[in-house]
DNA sequence: CAGATAAGTTGACGCTTCGTCACGTTCCTT
DNA sequence: AAGGAACGTGACGAAGCGTCAACTTATCTG
Protein backbone atom coordinates (compact mmCIF):
# COMPACT_ATOMS: atom_id res chain seq x y z
CA UNK A 1 0.00 0.00 0.00
CA UNK A 2 2.76 2.09 -0.58
CA UNK A 3 3.56 3.68 -4.31
CA UNK A 4 2.58 0.90 -6.29
CA UNK A 5 -0.53 0.51 -5.33
CA UNK A 6 -2.08 1.50 -8.69
CA UNK A 7 -5.26 1.81 -8.10
CA UNK A 8 -6.37 3.11 -11.34
CA UNK A 9 -9.66 4.17 -12.28
CA UNK A 10 -12.97 3.14 -10.88
CA UNK A 11 -14.60 6.46 -11.88
CA UNK A 12 -17.72 7.31 -10.68
CA UNK A 13 -19.54 9.43 -13.42
CA UNK A 14 -22.53 11.31 -12.68
CA UNK A 15 -24.80 13.59 -15.37
CA UNK A 16 -26.18 15.37 -13.36
CA UNK A 17 -25.70 18.58 -15.81
CA UNK A 18 -26.34 18.69 -19.68
CA UNK A 19 -23.21 19.41 -22.13
CA UNK A 20 -24.30 23.31 -22.24
CA UNK A 21 -24.83 23.62 -18.53
CA UNK A 22 -21.00 22.16 -18.12
CA UNK A 23 -19.42 24.15 -20.76
CA UNK A 24 -20.87 27.79 -18.95
CA UNK A 25 -20.25 26.41 -15.89
CA UNK A 26 -16.18 26.45 -16.74
CA UNK A 27 -16.32 29.67 -18.27
CA UNK A 28 -17.96 31.08 -15.42
CA UNK A 29 -15.12 29.25 -13.42
CA UNK A 30 -12.80 30.51 -16.01
CA UNK A 31 -13.92 34.09 -15.97
CA UNK A 32 -13.81 34.33 -11.73
CA UNK A 33 -9.69 32.64 -11.20
CA UNK A 34 -8.56 34.91 -14.44
CA UNK A 35 -9.97 38.19 -11.77
CA UNK A 36 -8.69 36.93 -8.86
CA UNK A 37 -5.01 35.36 -10.01
CA UNK A 38 -4.86 37.08 -13.59
CA UNK A 39 -4.71 34.92 -16.81
CA UNK A 40 -0.56 34.14 -16.26
CA UNK A 41 -1.01 33.00 -12.77
CA UNK A 42 -3.90 30.33 -13.64
CA UNK A 43 -3.76 27.23 -14.09
CA UNK A 44 -6.19 24.39 -15.77
CA UNK A 45 -6.19 22.80 -12.47
CA UNK A 46 -6.98 26.38 -10.47
CA UNK A 47 -10.25 26.47 -13.19
CA UNK A 48 -11.02 22.96 -12.49
CA UNK A 49 -11.26 23.81 -8.68
CA UNK A 50 -13.56 26.11 -9.12
CA UNK A 51 -15.86 23.73 -10.58
CA UNK A 52 -17.33 20.50 -9.61
CA UNK A 53 -15.59 18.48 -12.25
CA UNK A 54 -13.00 16.04 -12.54
CA UNK A 55 -9.58 17.45 -14.58
CA UNK A 56 -9.89 15.15 -17.18
CA UNK A 57 -13.79 16.49 -17.74
CA UNK A 58 -12.28 19.97 -18.56
CA UNK A 59 -10.73 18.28 -21.92
CA UNK A 60 -14.01 17.02 -23.43
CA UNK A 61 -14.88 20.98 -23.33
CA UNK A 62 -11.68 22.93 -23.94
CA UNK A 63 -7.80 21.89 -24.84
CA UNK A 64 -5.98 24.47 -23.17
CA UNK A 65 -6.39 27.86 -20.99
CA UNK A 66 -6.34 29.33 -23.89
CA UNK A 67 -8.62 28.20 -25.43
CA UNK A 68 -11.01 28.81 -22.58
CA UNK A 69 -9.75 32.58 -23.00
CA UNK A 70 -10.14 32.56 -26.43
CA UNK A 71 -14.30 31.09 -25.87
CA UNK A 72 -14.60 33.99 -23.25
CA UNK A 73 -13.53 36.76 -26.26
CA UNK A 74 -15.83 35.05 -29.11
CA UNK A 75 -18.97 35.06 -26.56
CA UNK A 76 -17.98 39.18 -26.37
CA UNK A 77 -17.80 39.16 -30.35
CA UNK A 78 -21.26 37.03 -30.57
CA UNK A 79 -22.59 39.37 -29.18
CA UNK A 80 -21.20 42.67 -30.16
CA UNK A 81 -21.33 42.19 -33.53
CA UNK A 82 -24.96 41.54 -34.75
CA UNK A 83 -25.26 45.20 -32.74
CA UNK A 84 -22.41 46.58 -34.73
CA UNK A 85 -23.48 45.68 -37.96
CA UNK A 86 -27.20 46.76 -37.51
CA UNK A 87 -25.85 50.12 -37.01
CA UNK A 88 -23.29 50.40 -39.63
CA UNK A 89 -26.27 49.19 -42.07
CA UNK A 90 -28.32 52.01 -40.78
CA UNK A 91 -26.27 54.97 -41.27
CA UNK A 92 -26.96 57.25 -43.78
CA UNK A 93 -23.76 59.35 -43.12
CA UNK A 94 -20.01 59.01 -42.17
CA UNK A 95 -20.95 60.71 -38.64
CA UNK A 96 -23.30 57.74 -38.11
CA UNK A 97 -21.28 55.66 -39.34
CA UNK A 98 -18.89 56.35 -37.23
CA UNK A 99 -20.57 57.47 -34.35
CA UNK A 100 -23.03 54.21 -34.41
CA UNK A 101 -19.45 51.87 -34.06
CA UNK A 102 -18.10 53.76 -31.38
CA UNK A 103 -21.03 53.71 -29.00
CA UNK A 104 -22.13 50.51 -29.71
CA UNK A 105 -18.34 49.52 -28.72
CA UNK A 106 -18.09 51.40 -25.58
CA UNK A 107 -21.60 50.81 -24.77
CA UNK A 108 -20.74 47.11 -24.58
CA UNK A 109 -17.24 47.33 -23.03
CA UNK A 110 -18.65 48.95 -19.63
CA UNK A 111 -21.89 46.80 -19.66
CA UNK A 112 -20.36 43.63 -19.86
CA UNK A 113 -19.95 43.45 -16.05
CA UNK A 114 -19.00 39.46 -16.45
CA UNK A 115 -16.40 39.19 -19.03
CA UNK A 116 -14.87 42.57 -18.47
CA UNK A 117 -14.26 42.60 -15.03
CA UNK A 118 -11.64 39.99 -15.49
CA UNK A 119 -10.22 41.51 -18.18
CA UNK A 120 -9.74 44.47 -15.82
CA UNK A 121 -7.75 42.45 -13.37
CA UNK A 122 -5.25 42.29 -16.20
CA UNK A 123 -4.20 45.56 -17.70
CA UNK A 124 -3.10 43.45 -21.14
CA UNK A 125 -5.69 41.58 -21.70
CA UNK A 126 -7.31 43.76 -24.17
CA UNK A 127 -4.14 43.22 -25.78
CA UNK A 128 -3.77 39.65 -26.00
CA UNK A 129 -4.51 37.15 -28.81
CA UNK A 130 -7.71 38.99 -30.77
CA UNK A 131 -7.22 36.31 -33.64
CA UNK A 132 -9.90 33.86 -32.89
CA UNK A 133 -12.35 33.12 -36.12
CA UNK A 134 -15.23 34.51 -34.54
CA UNK A 135 -13.52 37.67 -33.88
CA UNK A 136 -11.45 38.03 -37.06
CA UNK A 137 -14.55 37.92 -38.52
CA UNK A 138 -16.06 41.07 -36.83
CA UNK A 139 -12.67 42.86 -38.58
CA UNK A 140 -13.65 41.07 -41.53
CA UNK A 141 -17.25 42.47 -41.10
CA UNK A 142 -16.01 45.86 -40.32
CA UNK A 143 -13.76 45.76 -43.29
CA UNK A 144 -16.97 44.83 -45.85
CA UNK A 145 -19.20 47.13 -44.15
CA UNK A 146 -16.73 50.20 -44.61
CA UNK A 147 -15.72 48.95 -47.97
CA UNK A 148 -19.51 49.04 -49.25
CA UNK A 149 -19.75 52.68 -47.67
CA UNK A 150 -17.41 53.56 -49.94
CA UNK A 151 -18.49 52.26 -52.97
CA UNK A 152 -21.90 53.73 -51.62
CA UNK A 153 -20.48 56.85 -51.86
CA UNK A 154 -20.67 57.59 -47.75
CA UNK A 155 -17.01 58.29 -47.86
CA UNK A 156 -14.55 58.69 -50.18
CA UNK A 157 -12.23 56.25 -51.63
CA UNK A 158 -9.61 55.84 -49.09
CA UNK A 159 -7.70 53.20 -47.90
CA UNK A 160 -10.27 51.22 -46.12
CA UNK A 161 -7.41 49.12 -44.70
CA UNK A 162 -5.89 52.17 -43.13
CA UNK A 163 -8.55 53.26 -41.86
CA UNK A 164 -10.07 50.08 -40.03
CA UNK A 165 -6.99 49.86 -38.36
CA UNK A 166 -7.19 53.10 -37.05
CA UNK A 167 -11.01 53.08 -36.04
CA UNK A 168 -9.95 49.14 -34.30
CA UNK A 169 -6.96 50.90 -32.38
CA UNK A 170 -9.04 54.40 -30.99
CA UNK A 171 -11.63 51.92 -30.25
CA UNK A 172 -10.00 49.41 -28.36
CA UNK A 173 -7.52 52.09 -26.32
CA UNK A 174 -10.07 54.31 -25.45
CA UNK A 175 -12.06 51.57 -24.31
CA UNK A 176 -9.15 50.63 -22.17
CA UNK A 177 -8.74 54.44 -20.31
CA UNK A 178 -12.67 54.94 -19.91
CA UNK A 179 -12.66 51.52 -18.14
CA UNK A 180 -9.86 52.82 -15.78
CA UNK A 181 -11.26 56.01 -14.90
CA UNK A 182 -14.04 57.01 -11.62
CA UNK A 183 -16.68 56.50 -13.70
CA UNK A 184 -16.88 54.95 -17.58
CA UNK A 185 -18.47 57.43 -19.32
CA UNK A 186 -19.38 56.02 -22.93
CA UNK A 187 -20.94 59.30 -24.27
CA UNK A 188 -18.27 61.20 -23.57
CA UNK A 189 -15.96 58.37 -25.19
CA UNK A 190 -17.84 58.32 -27.91
CA UNK A 191 -18.15 61.92 -28.56
CA UNK A 192 -14.40 61.96 -28.71
CA UNK A 193 -13.77 59.01 -30.71
CA UNK A 194 -16.45 60.57 -33.63
CA UNK A 195 -15.04 63.91 -33.40
CA UNK A 196 -11.57 63.00 -34.31
CA UNK A 197 -12.33 60.72 -36.98
CA UNK A 198 -14.89 63.65 -38.03
CA UNK A 199 -12.98 67.14 -38.32
CA UNK A 200 -9.10 65.84 -36.53
CA UNK A 201 -7.68 66.99 -33.86
CA UNK A 202 -9.24 70.48 -33.99
CA UNK A 203 -12.61 69.35 -33.86
CA UNK A 204 -12.32 67.82 -30.70
CA UNK A 205 -13.91 68.80 -27.06
CA UNK A 206 -12.40 71.19 -25.52
CA UNK A 207 -12.02 70.60 -21.50
CA UNK A 208 -11.37 73.20 -18.46
CA UNK A 209 -10.14 70.83 -15.59
CA UNK A 210 -8.15 67.99 -16.38
CA UNK A 211 -11.10 65.33 -15.47
CA UNK A 212 -8.74 62.49 -16.16
CA UNK A 213 -7.26 59.36 -14.16
CA UNK B 1 25.26 2.72 -12.38
CA UNK B 2 21.37 2.70 -12.60
CA UNK B 3 19.57 5.45 -11.55
CA UNK B 4 21.02 5.87 -7.94
CA UNK B 5 24.42 6.71 -9.01
CA UNK B 6 23.51 10.72 -8.37
CA UNK B 7 26.93 11.86 -9.80
CA UNK B 8 25.83 15.39 -8.69
CA UNK B 9 27.26 18.36 -10.32
CA UNK B 10 31.25 18.81 -10.97
CA UNK B 11 30.57 21.34 -13.64
CA UNK B 12 33.21 22.78 -15.36
CA UNK B 13 32.57 26.57 -15.76
CA UNK B 14 34.63 28.48 -18.36
CA UNK B 15 34.17 32.54 -18.19
CA UNK B 16 34.58 32.62 -22.21
CA UNK B 17 32.38 35.71 -22.31
CA UNK B 18 31.44 38.41 -20.28
CA UNK B 19 28.24 39.10 -18.44
CA UNK B 20 27.08 41.50 -21.06
CA UNK B 21 27.70 39.14 -24.13
CA UNK B 22 25.68 36.15 -22.20
CA UNK B 23 23.12 38.74 -22.20
CA UNK B 24 22.95 39.24 -26.10
CA UNK B 25 23.59 35.76 -26.90
CA UNK B 26 20.43 34.91 -24.80
CA UNK B 27 18.52 37.58 -26.49
CA UNK B 28 19.93 37.06 -29.86
CA UNK B 29 18.84 33.38 -29.38
CA UNK B 30 15.59 34.24 -28.16
CA UNK B 31 14.20 36.45 -30.98
CA UNK B 32 15.53 33.69 -33.50
CA UNK B 33 13.85 31.42 -31.47
CA UNK B 34 10.90 33.22 -31.13
CA UNK B 35 10.65 34.02 -34.92
CA UNK B 36 11.20 30.24 -35.65
CA UNK B 37 8.76 28.49 -32.91
CA UNK B 38 6.39 31.13 -32.22
CA UNK B 39 6.33 32.71 -28.50
CA UNK B 40 3.63 30.72 -26.76
CA UNK B 41 5.32 27.26 -28.48
CA UNK B 42 8.84 28.20 -27.01
CA UNK B 43 10.20 26.84 -24.01
CA UNK B 44 13.29 28.41 -22.25
CA UNK B 45 15.28 25.21 -22.54
CA UNK B 46 14.39 25.95 -26.53
CA UNK B 47 16.08 29.52 -25.75
CA UNK B 48 19.09 27.81 -23.57
CA UNK B 49 19.95 25.16 -26.17
CA UNK B 50 20.30 28.03 -28.97
CA UNK B 51 22.73 28.89 -27.33
CA UNK B 52 26.36 27.57 -25.74
CA UNK B 53 25.09 28.13 -22.25
CA UNK B 54 23.75 25.45 -19.67
CA UNK B 55 20.22 25.47 -18.47
CA UNK B 56 20.96 27.12 -14.94
CA UNK B 57 22.57 29.78 -16.52
CA UNK B 58 19.70 31.64 -17.72
CA UNK B 59 18.39 32.45 -14.43
CA UNK B 60 21.69 34.32 -14.33
CA UNK B 61 20.40 37.05 -16.67
CA UNK B 62 16.28 36.42 -16.74
CA UNK B 63 13.68 35.11 -14.49
CA UNK B 64 11.37 33.33 -17.32
CA UNK B 65 10.52 33.63 -21.07
CA UNK B 66 8.72 36.85 -20.72
CA UNK B 67 11.40 38.80 -18.75
CA UNK B 68 13.41 37.72 -21.88
CA UNK B 69 10.39 38.86 -24.52
CA UNK B 70 9.70 42.44 -22.41
CA UNK B 71 13.79 43.00 -22.29
CA UNK B 72 13.24 42.95 -26.09
CA UNK B 73 10.56 45.26 -25.76
CA UNK B 74 12.15 47.44 -23.50
CA UNK B 75 15.32 47.64 -26.20
CA UNK B 76 13.04 48.80 -28.63
CA UNK B 77 11.73 51.45 -26.41
CA UNK B 78 15.01 52.61 -25.38
CA UNK B 79 16.07 53.17 -28.83
CA UNK B 80 13.14 54.43 -29.67
CA UNK B 81 11.92 56.93 -27.19
CA UNK B 82 14.87 59.75 -27.50
CA UNK B 83 13.92 60.02 -30.97
CA UNK B 84 10.18 60.40 -30.34
CA UNK B 85 10.86 62.57 -27.80
CA UNK B 86 13.37 64.75 -29.98
CA UNK B 87 11.06 65.29 -32.95
CA UNK B 88 8.30 66.44 -30.50
CA UNK B 89 10.39 68.66 -28.54
CA UNK B 90 11.16 70.65 -31.62
CA UNK B 91 7.71 70.81 -33.28
CA UNK B 92 6.09 74.24 -33.42
CA UNK B 93 2.58 73.50 -34.88
CA UNK B 94 0.27 70.37 -34.08
CA UNK B 95 0.90 69.12 -37.67
CA UNK B 96 4.64 68.57 -36.77
CA UNK B 97 4.00 66.97 -33.75
CA UNK B 98 1.57 64.27 -34.91
CA UNK B 99 3.70 63.64 -38.34
CA UNK B 100 6.85 63.78 -36.90
CA UNK B 101 5.59 61.05 -34.15
CA UNK B 102 3.92 58.86 -36.45
CA UNK B 103 6.63 58.91 -38.53
CA UNK B 104 9.55 58.25 -36.19
CA UNK B 105 7.70 55.26 -35.11
CA UNK B 106 6.81 53.43 -38.20
CA UNK B 107 10.54 54.33 -40.09
CA UNK B 108 12.04 52.50 -36.82
CA UNK B 109 9.43 49.89 -37.03
CA UNK B 110 10.08 48.98 -40.41
CA UNK B 111 13.80 49.02 -39.94
CA UNK B 112 14.40 47.33 -36.91
CA UNK B 113 14.40 43.74 -38.38
CA UNK B 114 16.12 42.01 -35.75
CA UNK B 115 13.21 42.42 -33.53
CA UNK B 116 10.63 42.75 -35.75
CA UNK B 117 10.99 40.32 -38.00
CA UNK B 118 10.54 37.81 -34.76
CA UNK B 119 7.60 40.18 -34.03
CA UNK B 120 5.75 39.72 -37.44
CA UNK B 121 6.18 35.87 -37.12
CA UNK B 122 3.13 36.35 -34.70
CA UNK B 123 0.19 38.17 -35.41
CA UNK B 124 -0.35 39.52 -31.87
CA UNK B 125 2.97 39.98 -30.26
CA UNK B 126 2.64 44.13 -31.16
CA UNK B 127 0.05 43.48 -28.90
CA UNK B 128 1.06 41.40 -25.69
CA UNK B 129 1.99 43.18 -22.51
CA UNK B 130 2.93 46.60 -23.60
CA UNK B 131 3.80 47.27 -19.60
CA UNK B 132 6.83 47.08 -18.75
CA UNK B 133 8.78 50.03 -16.76
CA UNK B 134 10.81 51.05 -19.63
CA UNK B 135 7.51 51.24 -21.94
CA UNK B 136 4.85 52.65 -19.76
CA UNK B 137 7.70 55.30 -19.13
CA UNK B 138 7.25 55.78 -23.00
CA UNK B 139 3.63 56.19 -22.74
CA UNK B 140 4.25 58.64 -20.10
CA UNK B 141 6.21 60.59 -21.79
CA UNK B 142 4.40 61.21 -24.59
CA UNK B 143 1.31 62.18 -21.93
CA UNK B 144 4.31 64.60 -21.28
CA UNK B 145 4.59 65.76 -24.11
CA UNK B 146 1.27 66.53 -25.12
CA UNK B 147 0.26 68.45 -21.74
CA UNK B 148 3.40 70.24 -22.20
CA UNK B 149 2.42 71.43 -25.64
CA UNK B 150 -1.49 72.20 -25.01
CA UNK B 151 0.29 74.68 -21.90
CA UNK B 152 2.17 76.33 -24.63
CA UNK B 153 -1.10 76.44 -26.64
CA UNK B 154 0.29 74.37 -29.51
CA UNK B 155 -3.00 72.38 -29.01
CA UNK B 156 -7.09 73.08 -27.96
CA UNK B 157 -7.17 72.17 -24.40
CA UNK B 158 -8.10 68.74 -24.83
CA UNK B 159 -8.43 65.30 -22.91
CA UNK B 160 -4.50 64.64 -23.07
CA UNK B 161 -5.44 61.05 -22.35
CA UNK B 162 -7.62 59.90 -24.71
CA UNK B 163 -5.51 61.89 -27.45
CA UNK B 164 -2.87 59.91 -26.05
CA UNK B 165 -4.86 56.81 -26.16
CA UNK B 166 -5.65 57.47 -29.88
CA UNK B 167 -2.59 57.85 -31.00
CA UNK B 168 -1.53 55.22 -29.48
CA UNK B 169 -3.70 52.94 -30.93
CA UNK B 170 -3.38 54.15 -34.45
CA UNK B 171 0.03 54.15 -34.05
CA UNK B 172 0.34 50.12 -32.97
CA UNK B 173 -2.89 49.27 -35.27
CA UNK B 174 -1.90 50.60 -38.58
CA UNK B 175 2.51 49.76 -38.15
CA UNK B 176 1.26 45.82 -37.90
CA UNK B 177 -1.01 46.58 -41.61
CA UNK B 178 1.97 48.19 -42.88
CA UNK B 179 4.15 45.21 -42.14
CA UNK B 180 2.06 42.39 -43.46
CA UNK B 181 2.03 44.59 -46.88
CA UNK B 182 4.16 43.68 -50.16
CA UNK B 183 6.91 46.96 -49.44
CA UNK B 184 6.63 48.74 -45.94
CA UNK B 185 5.83 52.20 -46.65
CA UNK B 186 6.20 54.32 -43.82
CA UNK B 187 5.92 57.32 -45.86
CA UNK B 188 2.16 56.37 -46.65
CA UNK B 189 1.08 55.18 -43.58
CA UNK B 190 2.71 58.63 -42.26
CA UNK B 191 0.73 60.63 -44.37
CA UNK B 192 -2.92 58.45 -43.75
CA UNK B 193 -2.35 58.73 -40.04
CA UNK B 194 -1.30 62.24 -39.94
CA UNK B 195 -4.14 63.47 -42.04
CA UNK B 196 -6.50 61.71 -40.36
CA UNK B 197 -5.53 63.69 -36.87
CA UNK B 198 -5.35 66.82 -38.36
CA UNK B 199 -8.25 66.75 -40.52
CA UNK B 200 -10.47 63.55 -39.95
CA UNK B 201 -11.72 61.33 -42.60
CA UNK B 202 -12.39 63.40 -45.31
CA UNK B 203 -9.37 65.28 -44.71
CA UNK B 204 -7.52 61.67 -45.62
CA UNK B 205 -5.93 61.10 -48.76
CA UNK B 206 -7.47 59.40 -51.76
CA UNK B 207 -6.87 56.61 -53.74
CA UNK B 208 -7.49 55.32 -56.81
CA UNK B 209 -7.24 51.77 -56.74
CA UNK B 210 -6.95 49.08 -54.01
CA UNK B 211 -3.58 48.89 -53.02
CA UNK B 212 -4.24 46.67 -50.01
CA UNK B 213 -2.80 43.79 -48.61
C1' DC C 1 -37.12 -4.71 -21.91
C1' DA C 2 -32.72 -6.91 -22.72
C1' DG C 3 -28.79 -6.14 -25.06
C1' DA C 4 -25.79 -3.27 -27.59
C1' DT C 5 -23.71 1.05 -28.57
C1' DA C 6 -22.79 5.77 -27.86
C1' DA C 7 -21.75 9.57 -24.95
C1' DG C 8 -19.74 11.41 -20.84
C1' DT C 9 -16.97 11.30 -16.44
C1' DT C 10 -13.24 10.17 -13.53
C1' DG C 11 -8.54 10.39 -11.39
C1' DA C 12 -4.07 8.28 -11.59
C1' DC C 13 -0.14 8.15 -14.72
C1' DG C 14 3.73 9.48 -17.59
C1' DC C 15 5.87 13.27 -19.44
C1' DT C 16 7.47 17.99 -20.14
C1' DT C 17 9.01 22.14 -18.30
C1' DC C 18 10.26 24.84 -14.64
C1' DG C 19 13.42 27.15 -11.24
C1' DT C 20 16.83 25.95 -7.72
C1' DC C 21 21.08 24.91 -5.66
C1' DA C 22 25.33 22.43 -4.19
C1' DC C 23 29.35 22.19 -6.26
C1' DG C 24 33.09 23.45 -9.39
C1' DT C 25 35.72 26.95 -11.90
C1' DT C 26 37.52 31.52 -12.91
C1' DC C 27 38.39 36.26 -11.80
C1' DC C 28 39.85 39.86 -8.71
C1' DT C 29 41.82 41.80 -4.82
C1' DT C 30 45.48 42.57 -1.60
C1' DA D 1 49.70 33.15 -3.23
C1' DA D 2 45.66 33.06 -0.71
C1' DG D 3 41.10 33.59 -0.33
C1' DG D 4 36.70 35.47 -1.39
C1' DA D 5 33.39 37.08 -4.84
C1' DA D 6 31.34 36.14 -9.15
C1' DC D 7 29.78 33.11 -12.38
C1' DG D 8 28.69 28.55 -14.81
C1' DT D 9 26.86 23.86 -14.58
C1' DG D 10 23.55 20.11 -14.75
C1' DA D 11 20.95 17.01 -11.82
C1' DC D 12 16.98 17.35 -8.92
C1' DG D 13 12.31 18.10 -6.87
C1' DA D 14 8.08 20.31 -7.80
C1' DA D 15 4.34 21.71 -10.67
C1' DG D 16 1.44 21.47 -14.41
C1' DC D 17 -0.11 19.23 -18.47
C1' DG D 18 -2.90 16.11 -21.46
C1' DT D 19 -4.15 11.20 -21.86
C1' DC D 20 -6.60 7.10 -21.22
C1' DA D 21 -8.43 2.67 -19.33
C1' DA D 22 -12.08 1.87 -16.51
C1' DC D 23 -16.47 3.00 -15.35
C1' DT D 24 -21.36 5.16 -15.45
C1' DT D 25 -25.32 6.90 -17.72
C1' DA D 26 -28.12 7.72 -21.86
C1' DT D 27 -29.99 6.30 -26.20
C1' DC D 28 -31.09 3.18 -29.66
C1' DT D 29 -32.84 -1.34 -31.70
C1' DG D 30 -35.75 -4.97 -32.60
Amino acid sequence: MDLNTTTRARAAGKRERTKQQNRQLILQAARQVFADLGYGATTVRDIVRATPLAAGTFYNYFNSKEEVFQAMQDEIALRIRPRLHEERAKATSIEEFISGTFRTFFEYVASDEANFHAIRRNTDTLRVRMDTPEILAGFQELRTDLEEAIANGLFPSLDADYLMAAIVGVAFEIAERMLRRARADTEDATRFATALFMGGIKALPTISSGDVA
